[in-house]
DNA sequence: CTGTTAGCGCATTCAG
DNA sequence: CTGAATGCGCTAACAG
């Protein structure tokens, strides 16, 4: 392996002439340049950017949090390591499989220095737990929280749940069940709270049996699908948390018989990618600049120029799901 | 920031005394060794990891390349990270959205000794110029190619697409099209060496103008779509070379009035979450066990201890757009 | 069993 | 404009 000082003997100068003109800080005569970068051709000479790192003490790496593999994550990973690399970051890895250890593992990365800082999509610990990590670098996630110490990213999800739920009404539902993730998540609050106020609005009653909470996100719906096929009375419209689920439900209604959207309308939310193959009607709420405005955050955190954030929307995409109510 | 010296300086002993305690190498007495973790406990002491992969020249992070995000790369993906996590490594994420610099900047991230390796999933450059990065690192794919240098998991494309015809062909199927990849690619190739021979066995003629490269993954088969819809003699049924691309195909047939299976069955590959979401039939070659194979190589071309590779299995998974043909 | 010494490869003072 | 010296934090070889 060729380094820095095999390149500054066969150019005949000092390694610090070398690392002059690799890094282009400070003078270097034009003759001098000449011979090193002669060398460091010659040699086939590349900086070992490990020690690099040692002498900077950063790594250019972002750790990217989330329990495992579904659907929304696609396209979020994508812009975020797009407008990372534009930044010149790195983003690795860390699917913890909802184990809270080995998310602790991954934050401790920053405290280790290889990690400048994370993003966390899904996490697996309490937020109590995750927020002293924010010492040793930035943290930023598109979950609601009140955090001073961490980033959110996050969406008004009550506007944008009420804008589903109005849509339904529009249409001629009355009879809407809800799937809702997690029920301590913020974002699940806040759709509850959207909830409450579209009934009260409409005077419609609020059927608590009607409201289902995914917990596990595993199967993607398709137990939901079991439990609505076993309501006494059945509801005629049904509003989901995540495309992926309402994905699930409508395959598992499928395979028990039913037709969608004859025998219950589907809204869902995110616009991903299966929601567009399925004809899902839902909600778009720009994944994209989430992602952006996490890196955002963490990127202003950790250097000195400053990176604007993006504008946030939300859209409702109109497809096959929800016909007008006949009914 | 804490390192080794403060704390060796807490315990009274030398730094290497501690760090003898931290990686486990030497022999420590119980006294020096209880007065070390002490200190470190003390102090919140944690290893700088940066400073420990240059004295090792390595960093345990392997480089994930891939041009976007498709389908079956979430569960590759997860299979990937999941096994590199047991053996102690880190994975980074590229995507070079098929531009061949930035896919060059990946691989150089070996040479520049901030990967160990890398795998890839799909390339922007040729094989011929890839290949000689592998100077730098192990470098595996799951694409089928003939190299020495490079680490293909491939399976047998041939028979996988041949069982899949011989399944259209005993459900009553006799006009078949045939979707596949980029034709310099060996599986593609692969595939059409079974086409001939499946026409050949059954003395069927073989169509030309049945056969489609989807070149650039994209629009996932929504364009495909429109060149059957224009077709002026239509197939029975389609094979793909990806669940993705069919599904793409179903969803735009759908929306030009179609009905599947009724107008067209379909057989996709791969047995991706999108194809059981939309009960596509197809074939299951074990993502899982390639990804882990891949890794595999990496690894054992970087360590001593060497991990025994996965055994390899291919199955048909029946589902619901390969009706038997009642026409 | 333990301390001293010498690097890993590079960047950055500080003189000159 | 350039070289010598120092240090980033840790590991490993070598004496003792």
């Amino acid at each position: 392996m060729t380094t820095i000082i095999d390149v500054a003997r066969k150019a005949q100068v000092s390694k610090s002439t070398v690392s002059r003109v690799i890094s282009g800080n400070g003078y270097v005569s034009q003759e001098s340049r000449k011979k090193v970068l002669e060398a460091m051709e010659a040699l086939a000479y590349s900086p070992n950017l490990i020690a690099r790192n040692l002498q900077s003490g950063e790594t250019k790496t972002i750790g990217f949090l989330a329990q495992g593999f579904f659907d929304p994550l696609g396209v979020f990973l994508q812009s975020f390591i797009s407008i990372a690399k534009t930044y010149n970051y790195y983003v690795t890895l860390y699917f913890t499989d909802g184990d809270k250890k080995k998310e602790i593992e991954a934050l401790n990365q920053m405290k280790y220095k290889q990690l400048d800082g994370v993003l966390i999509l899904t996490r697996a610990n309490s937020w109590d737990v995750i927020e002293p990590y924010s010492i040793y670098g930035p943290i930023s996630t598109w979950h609601r929280i009140d955090s001073e110490r961490i980033y959110s990213s996050y969406v008004d999800h009550y506007s944008g749940y009420l804008r589903s739920l109005d849509y339904l009404f529009q249409r001629g539902y009355r009879s809407i069940g809800h799937v809702l993730g997690n029920a301590e998540n913020l974002n699940t609050k806040a759709r509850m709270r959207a909830i409450t106020d579209f009934n009260n609005k409409h005077q419609l009653p609020l059927e608590e049996k009607w409201i289902f909470h995914d917990k596990t996100r595993l199967d993607n719906g398709r137990s939901i699908a079991q439990l609505w096929h076993e309501l006494p009375q059945k509801t005629d419209a049904m509003a989901f948390y995540t495309d992926s689920v309402a994905a699930g439900f409508i395959s598992e209604l499928q395979t028990l018989g039913y037709s969608i959207p004859e025998d219950v309308a589907v809204i869902g939310f995110d616009n991903s990618e299966i929601s567009r193959l399925m004809h899902i009607t839902t909600v778009d709420y720009s994944i994209k600049h989430q992602a952006e405005n996490s890196f955002i955050y963490i990127h202003n955190q950790l250097n000195q120029e400053k990176i604007s954030e993006r504008k946030m929307s939300v859209e409702l995409i109109e497809r096959k799901t929800v016909p007008i109510n006949q009914k």
